[in-house]
DNA sequence: CATTTTGTTCAAAAAAACTTGAACAAAGGT
DNA sequence: ACCTTTGTTCAAGTTTTTTTGAACAAAATG
């Protein structure tokens, strides 16, 4: 190994403030976001905060991930909603600085609260609606049809609305890692 | 009632060939789709066979719904690799007639068969890679911190793997509907 | 074999979703 | 009061996804 080998390309590393391995898990997570539906940068800003120790300002966000003031600023905002961030002020300081959630019981939970249960509670009037026009039908065999594929929507309706809350008990119920007892 | 009141704009109905209750439930599934990630048409494809006692054929489907070939032929392909309708051939027919797999069970467990599985393997990989790349990681304090991620990383990928079967079974496992005991 | 029916494929058009950056607001600091 | 830092909003631009329809293939029919 002689003074050359520093320069050597197979030790790529840390370019534009990440490291490998650290541009692996936001990659990872970008497609993840796109998978549930979440913008890409989403994904993205959530993956960096994952991999940091410290909280993250959001002009950190955008340099390190060289996106846009716009793109930070919507992507923090909703990930906080979701509960899968969350901010800190430091002492004297007036930035905000976010922190990534890791416990995947949360993050299930706060992803079925935001995009499940609103499904939920608007497939109610949904139901309600179809009732509605059931009512005003000229009672042919289509009424009678209608009927029943109401029936069939409103026991979805009841079992997805008894499923979800297993999910977001079942997940993280489970032991926790074995190895290092830190929390 | 007079002659007039059947003209009464009150008594709407069957426009193209579908019935209001039907547009409504359509329009559910349209809605429905998308917030799963898929194309609003399979969300109008599967939502009109959901609606229907008979299969229809596709040129049944690009009619009533007033969609094109195209989509059509890559919708019910694609609910069908879903799980979410299946076909038949008339006896004597040769084109293909299209139903609705009306069973919760069926439908969570085919998609998530599609979507969250593929996802589970592709996360064995990635997981893979990322160690990969945490061993030629020059050991600084970066390297436990990867080290401490990927541990996390692989924890969640343990409890989701613990988590789909059992939604697989849950759903539907209760009760089916009190009323009409016919199937 | 020519024709009709049924269905697939895929490049281009249309629509939808995401990102950007400039304009604006609010909160300190000097 | 003015400047700087921090952050939001939203119209316009960009990218991605979806839809369309024309060209093609396969199978039955006369």
């Amino acid at each position: 190994m002689n003074a050359f080998s520093v320069a050597n390309s197979s030790i790529p590393q840390k370019i534009d403030g990440l490291d490998d391995w650290e541009k692996a898990i936001i990659d990872l997570f970008l497609n993840a976001a796109n998978s549930f539906g979440l913008p890409k940068s989403y994904g993205q800003i959530y993956g960096l905060l994952f991999c940091r120790n410290s909280p993250l300002a959001m002009k950190e966000v955008m340099d390190l991930l060289q996106i846009s003031k716009g793109s930070a600023s919507q992507g923090l905002r909703a990930l906080r909603k979701l509960g899968a961030i969350s901010s800190t002020f430091a002492p004297g300081e007036r930035k905000e600085r976010f922190i990534a959630e890791i416990r995947l019981r949360k993050l299930v939970s706060g992803f079925l609260r935001e995009q499940a249960d609103p499904h939920l509670e608007k497939g109610v009037e949904r139901l309600k609606q179809i009732e509605g026009l059931l009512e005003s039908s000229n009672s042919n065999d289509s009424r009678l049809r209608g009927i029943r594929r109401h029936e069939i929507l409103s026991g979805w309706h009841r079992q997805m609305s008894r499923l979800l809350p297993w999910v977001k008990m079942i997940v993280g119920k489970s032991d926790r890692l074995p190895q290092k007892n830190k929390d």
